[in-house]
DNA sequence: GCAACGCCTTGACTCATGTCAAAATCAGCG
DNA sequence: CGCTGATTTTGACATGAGTCAAGGCGTTGC
């Protein structure tokens, strides 16, 4: 590794944009960019397998990544889908521990690895930074919470706990009523909300049979959010 | 609230126990205990709620406390039992979040509460904490996760994963074979474990005939180790 | 226009788990 | 010794959800 070669600009603008350092002077974002191992992984590449030592951390340039961890019956929990900016397997990194999900990329994705040192170094150079990193694990933390808590929901409930956030982020209004775009294939909901592609499908029909919604391919046309929020919020129904 | 009040003795041993400072000096652990609240709560007394905004946390002093989610329709998934020591609601805190849960004396317990900017301003202070504060944080992450991927097997399942690391903590050989001892009632571990007593109560009955185990009150003899932890790491059996 | 493929939906079935109710076990305690 | 209350266990039952299999629908390519 030639330690001053000149860093990838998409390398730097992804790590310039990653919450993890926000409070970071741009010289040390480019040290850390330079330092940075850069991989190129099409669709379906498998960046890193639960088990392993997590002495590396990575940040997404380009491309989704998806963090899930997959039962010994096949049935996969997608834990988070990460984008572009966003840091990868931090926190296993963070704890020295190993990694406790496999990550693949999702879509063809540009991944720049970074050793935990790097990180640390870091931490100690400019204390600011370890503020903005305990904000985003603290955040972390509340968020596995909400998921603990939404596993523990009925699918129907899951769903609709789902559109209702969709709803606030991407509904449109139309005259039919509110159109949110679920965002990814129905598939790949059903794995994120931790169920099966059937079940979902029942879910979304059940939703529909009591005129909350309409399905509209890979869109649906909210008639009642009301009904969404109170569905999703654990509050049994009928 | 007198400034210079000399802290309780119990109250800054606490503290000084507390992980999330570990690398604090003493005067700051002085400075932090001179600086709490401290609550003598009974048993079943509510300590915070949950969407209450988490404007200050808590180290428990003396007793227990149980940190669990109720469901609309009474179930409890328990997060965690924090003890003499440890650390409550420190993350919602730290995250500038509300309450993700409730919280409640699980026996008759002493809790100092500190303001969120007490402990802010000891991370500027000495920067060391800010190191130990992202280790606790982020080992937090990885056990949640933990909790997430337990959730998704059955409760045979989860309960041999619990007996088989409460087996290599506090398992006893004996003649009969390693005692082990629930370290709570039965309706408490079924709660611990998300679920109900009866199901418990069926998944002990399960692992007896199996030959797995045979249960003595509030203890149990396990026979076959090694069939609890291949129950309990999610691969199929039989 | 037709075939092939992927995605989604539907139906029939099975199983795990929660609920309700009742019986059983156990631990104090008079 | 026997009562009483709490905890635990057992049985019967309802239900949510996963599996398997078949069929529908839309898109793509020849």
């Amino acid at each position: 590794m030639t330690p001053v070669r000149p860093a990838r600009p998409d390398v730097v603008a992804a790590l310039r944009a990653c919450r993890l350092w926000r409070a970071a002077t741009d010289t040390a974002i480019e040290r850390l960019a330079a330092s940075a191992t850069v991989e190129q992984a099409a669709r379906g590449t498998a960046l890193a397998s639960e088990g392993e030592v997590a002495d590396r951390f990575a940040v997404v340039v380009a491309g989704k990544a998806r963090v899930y961890h997959l039962q010994a019956d096949g049935r996969i929990i997608t834990f988070e889908t990460v984008e572009s900016g966003e840091p990868l397997a931090a926190v296993a990194s963070l704890a020295g521990a190993r990694y406790p999900a496999n990550i693949d990329a999702a879509t063809d994705a540009t991944i720049a690895w970074l050793s935990r040192d790097a990180l640390f170094t870091l931490i100690a150079e400019e204390p600011d930074v370890a503020r903005s990193v305990i904000a985003d694990l603290a955040g972390r933390v509340v968020n596995l919470t909400a998921v603990v808590q939404t596993l523990a929901l009925d699918v129907p409930a899951r769903v609709a706990r789902y559109l209702f956030q969709r709803s606030l982020a991407v509904g449109e209004a139309t005259p039919e009523g509110l159109r949110v775009s679920l965002g990814m294939t129905k598939t790949e909901l059903a794995h994120s909300l931790g169920t099966v592609p059937e079940t979902l499908s029942r879910a979304f029909a059940r939703l529909k049979g009591d005129g909350v919604l309409d399905v509209r391919g890979p869109d649906v046309i909210v008639h009642d959010v009301g009904a969404l929020a109170r569905l999703g919020s654990g509050y049994a129904e009928e």
